[in-house]
DNA sequence: CCGACATACCTAGTACTACGAGGTATATAT
DNA sequence: ATATATACCTCGTAGTACTAGGTATGTCGG
């Protein structure tokens, strides 16, 4: 039998770090507040929740990372894998399912 | 210190049962199918997933229940309870947060 | 100089959800 | 008789997301 799947809502964070490293290679904290940023407030993940997905993700081999000395600090930048883009691009259209799914139900009309 | 505050984007499932269940009163089985109608087969919870949602529903005051025999087969039928619409309203506030939060990343420009 | 704060990384432990698989029982259709 | 649909249920598992901590460096104010 088959793989288990995963629980059809989760992985947003996971969604939303993908999304973010397609358009630029960026580090664990300043992903953490470039999500805040781009959501406007409404989704704020902390370092907790960011940096082991970023590992799982990195071990899963969709993203590749690479260590950089600034200003004596070190940061971790990571950049997505073409096995990245494309788990990006199935996270994408699931989620779009859940959410036109979930919409719909909200705005069923109350059939009297 | 205080409450531990659930994962931020589940109770997808207790949201959809809310809201169908606040149109009318529906039993178990046939809330599962109803989930499958309405979301046009995009979201589909089985019964184990259903059940034990509306049984900690219930424990936790959202829902009544009543049992209803027709045909030979016993029903559970579950109406919303005064706290179960207050929690409906949470939860789509909630959900409505984390869509609009997801949208903005996902449709966030490219900047170059 | 020292404390506070921001930067930057990390992990352990926990709580909770959602899920699949299975199990019971009755009615209906073949 | 057998299979399918109805209708309920629970157990065990997997996996996520979260809180709470911990380390270390640079900078700024007093």
């Amino acid at each position: 039998m088959g793989q288990t799947n995963p629980p059809f809502m989760s992985g947003v964070p996971e969604l939303l770090l993908l999304r973010l490293l397609e358009q630029r290679e960026m580090y664990g904290y300043e992903l953490v507040k470039a999500i805040r940023l781009v959501t406007s407030e409404a989704i704020a993940l902390g370092e907790g929740v960011v940096y082991p997905v970023l590992h799982s993700l990195e071990a899963g081999g969709a993203l590749r990372s690479k260590r950089k000395k600034v200003d004596g600090r070190t940061r971790v930048y990571y950049t997505l894998s073409t096995k990245g883009k494309k788990r990006l691009d199935r996270l994408q259209i699931e989620w779009q399912r859940i959410q036109s799914g979930v919409s719909a139900a909200l705005e069923a009309p109350d059939n009297a």
